[in-house]
DNA sequence: ACCCACACGTGAGGC
DNA sequence: TGCCTCACGTGTGGG
């Protein structure tokens, strides 16, 4: 009952990182290999390398083991079945999540398409207001993402007139900055292509 | 030299499913386990136990290996050093996979909310067309979906008159079916409400 | 007492 | 030849 208990599979943190080359103490198997005159019993020379080889595999096992976050039992076999049983899940956890992602992907596709014809005028109003007109392909979202851009940058659409002939937007609108900032007529012009570009 | 070479690790099919009962034919070792005049040799109550207990070891091994696609060599060793990379590699692509559908992920929030006050009123107009008058929370992309919705559904916005006051869309608008259609006005005055509700 | 899980040494086969 | 890998039987400790 020294400290005995702990060596059903006999590897520690020492078998991971270092070995400590201690073939000393600690053996489980008090089997005689030494005669009672203390003269060592002959080993064949594999039995060294054999030791070695299955500390070897036995730090293989725990590093396993170590991966695999719900344990049931410590022995080998269960090491084995937790580990079998949580790659099955994360590979469901792969599966699933790869294509719970692509099932959302198609919003992010009407990104990567050809230039639609464009037209941006913009004229100056009264205060600090700006009139604007933009005609663009009808893509679906659109109108959302054109809004939703203005909206990033400051810019409030005051009265927007919508019109959607086929394949088009018609949209007339004021423009004013949100924080009462200057709005420059070739700026917000040069803005609101880009923008439409990459709606 | 006769088939007794592909008993290094000595578990086939038969392993996995079935064991075939068979502790016949195909032992790898040639030990004397029975004396020159053909009688057993006694061996220990453990060892016919042991030889299934490294049996079901050996099964789980390799089911194990069966699990893990890139496979380097049929060796123990191998089978645990791959195991163990694959199941870093899953971790790894879970973790990329879940922080990558967390970044995408708030675009879908606004699905959950509050229920906005809203106002939508009807009027049948000549020919096929309806008036619609709509009154909603000026929530990002509430527009957007609003006509991605009403176009699913084959309701075209005719001459759309969108004022944003603060915090509200005021969208005055004819609405006709696309594909000629019948529209009731009962029936697309709740279909905008709900329309309306999930946005 | 029994059973289980393990490490060990050993002989054999493959490279 | 030697080295590596494996299955096997055994002894031992824990439950």
């Amino acid at each position: 009952m020294e400290q005995e208990h702990d060596i059903r599979l006999s590897l520690s943190l020492e078998d991971l990182g270092f070995n400590a080359e201690n073939d000393s103490n600690k053996r489980k198997s008090s089997k005689k290999y030494y005669n009672e005159d203390g003269t060592k019993v002959f080993l064949s020379k594999n039995a060294g390398s054999e030791r070695k080889r299955k500390q070897r595999l036995n730090t293989k096992l725990f590093m396993l083991w170590s991966l695999v976050p719900m344990v049931t039992n410590m022995t080998k076999e269960s090491i084995f079945n937790d580990a079998i049983t949580y790659i099955k899940k994360l590979k469901d956890e792969v599966k699933s999540l790869t294509q719970e992602l692509q099932a959302m992907e198609p919003k992010e596709k009407f990104k990567e398409r050809a230039e639609p014809k464009i037209e941006v005028q913009v004229e100056k109003m009264d205060g600090n207001k700006l009139w604007v007109k933009m005609i663009f392909e009808n893509k679906r979202g659109g109108f959302k993402k054109l809004m939703e851009t203005m909206n990033d940058l400051g810019l409030e659409m005051i009265e927007a007139n919508v019109t959607t002939i086929k394949g088009a937007y018609l949209i007339t609108t004021f423009i004013k900055g949100m924080g009462g900032q200057r709005l420059d007529v070739h700026q917000v012009k040069h803005l609101l292509q880009d923008i439409i570009k990459i709606i």
